[in-house]
DNA sequence: AACTATTTATAAGA
DNA sequence: TTCTTATAAATAGTT
């Protein structure tokens, strides 16, 4: 329901994420508050942001829905008492620890680390993941680089007609094809084909490029700090 | 969003309002697991009929949804108990879901997943990590699978062997040059040079091989398992 | 339970 | 954040 059609999964970009989590979490409550109204039930909606932050929404009172979803189960649940507090706040640690522990072990096989445990259909997969990585970030990177250039490009072409404008302004009209022969013009001109041509060549086969060692990212580089 | 517009306010018929709290309240939840799973958030949702039916979503567990609403909620408003032993919890709880999150954040560049924030300079570390993690995996594998074709010429030899002292024993030892044309013999040594050369070839450059198609692994596999 | 005409929610862009 | 708007999704009323 919106401009364009998005699939079930986290957000990665974290600012979007925000935006979306604000308009939708708006939406469920409101859903909420139709859902209590139109349909004489009893609702409770409890929603923690990905920074902890918590949001609810009940037609009567969450304690009241609580208590009577703890009814319903048949679970006693008891109002945390300091002792059951500590042993909540250690049940929080421990799962924690083991997610901790579970993605340290997924990682360092990423890293190519602790790969004695791994079959050889384990590995194929690790390798198949890692090669799509990598090509998500060579992908990145030329699109950084691309963007860079096509800026650059842009800037060249501005330059070179404030040049052609100045030059007329000093020269006037007459000899207006000599213009390229201009020490200062000629050269603005060579530097953006320069540029151009070869970058573009290296760009479209990424994936045999090095660009730490071709000279390309620090080309990248230095036209970014610019 | 119907063929009419309705105004939210208790539905009377009561058939329309039980159709309509069936239709409302699959929405409520299905909007609840896209808000959970988009923005990685932790949502809950309990729901009470007017006959009292219960319904209920969480993408983690209610318990896990109402214990930490009952700590945040006593948090806000009763800062004066907390012991110094919850308060240590606490702040192991903290710091273990602030590691996971930078652990989390660096997995998923590894995934290649959420790029955008990341620089050239960034994105080359990152590359040239995943190049590296890469090989290894690659050198890994190709352990593992020169261990099981040595291994398998090592019981071929036994096998080899076996045959030479069966041969030995049936024909005695006129004719001994003649061993290597018996029909039983001559195969099992083919089947091992067979295994051996072309295996070998591949392995040299492991980079530019799909073991998963080439049959190599199958054939390393099978090896193995008898 | 299906079917659609409409309304509503919201993704993307400013 | 907030507003706008095109489009996707939900759903009210109908079959």
């Amino acid at each position: 329901m919106g401009r364009g059609k998005i699939v079930i999964r986290r957000i990665d970009n974290s600012t979007s994420r925000q935006v979306t989590f604000s308009k939708r979490r708006n939406g469920l409550l409101k859903k909420a508050k139709e859902l209590a109204i139109l349909c004489d039930a009893e609702a409770g909606v409890i929603i923690f942001s990905s920074t902890g932050k918590l949001y609810e929404y009940s037609n009567t009172s969450m304690k009241s829905v609580i208590e009577r979803y703890n009814k319903t189960k048949e679970e006693n649940h008891q109002l945390a008492t300091p002792t059951s507090e500590v042993r909540f706040w250690q049940r929080e640690a421990a799962m924690l620890r083991q997610q901790l522990q579970n993605l340290q072990e997924n990682h360092r096989q990423m890293m190519g680390e602790e790969l004695s445990g791994l079959s050889i259909k384990d590995l194929q997969n690790l390798e198949n993941q890692l090669e799509t990585s990598l090509h998500g970030v060579r992908v990145r990177k030329d699109e950084i680089l691309i963007d860079e250039i096509q800026e650059l490009n842009r800037k060249g072409n501005l330059i070179h007609q404030e040049n052609m404008d100045l030059y007329k302004k000093i020269y006037g009209n007459r000899d207006a094809n000599g213009v390229s022969r201009s020490p200062l013009v000629a050269n603005s001109l060579s530097i953006n084909e320069d540029l151009h041509a070869p970058v573009h060549l290296q760009l479209s086969q990424p994936q045999q490029q090095n660009y730490e060692t071709s000279g390309t990212t620090e080309l990248g580089l230095q036209l970014h700090s610019q």
